[in-house]
DNA sequence: ATCCTATGCATAGGATAACGAGGTATTAGA
DNA sequence: TCTAATACCTCGTTATCCTATGCATAGGAT
């Protein structure tokens, strides 16, 4: 089970404190979300590569357990957009909340 | 300002009382979300089509202001979705406050 | 020793949702 | 008379996500 629109703003929350490799995010986005939030790794890469792209995260290459793993840390414009996406998240949580019922 | 996935539920919940046309459907939505969500012709007539071939709801033609309009009423199917809908808009809403923090 | 599972990264193809732009038509008010 | 609002609809594009697939390594089970 999914949110569209929502893994941009999660993978930089994951980012948020300690920079990670992206493997190990989203399986702190499943965990994070108690199971409920499961994104594939076809979506999960693509979703990274964008970020990268637009300058909200930069790679870098690390090595864990002897092995090359490619690792992210969020930018500062990525520090922003977190900010602003969580604003959002909060508009349109509660306006949807709002027409359907308390959660 | 939108939120993907959302508008079949709340085209449900807008029927769920009373039946209405397209048109006011969407009015019905921006007013009830203070003008938050705010979902265009483009959208709301392909999902409301939609939702007819899948019998969650029916259309039948009314006349208002001596002017024939299209209006939708919810089925049993659509009632049974909507539950089920509304059930799934609080797990996915509460993972992602999880993540992000409190409303 | 071999196989399976988990880890880890990546791309390709397809489905779906939403948007913008455009078209048609009527009514009410300036 | 012109414009705005109402009312319905379709088409083309973009974005997001999924499944499937490929490659590769490590660790545990058989």
């Amino acid at each position: 089970m999914n949110f569209k629109g929502t893994l941009p703003t999660l993978i930089l929350e994951a980012l948020e404190r300690e920079s990670n490799h992206g493997y190990r995010i989203a399986q702190r986005i499943k965990e994070r979300s108690q199971g409920v939030l499961d994104f594939k790794e076809g979506t999960l890469y693509p979703a990274l590569h964008k970020l990268e792209n637009e300058g909200l995260v930069e790679s870098f290459e690390g090595i864990e357990k002897g092995r090359p793993r490619r690792y992210y840390r969020i930018t500062e414009s990525g520090h922003g957009m977190l900010a602003k996406d969580r604003a959002e998240w909060r508009t349109l949580s509660r306006a949807v909340t709002l027409i359907l019922g308390e959660a």
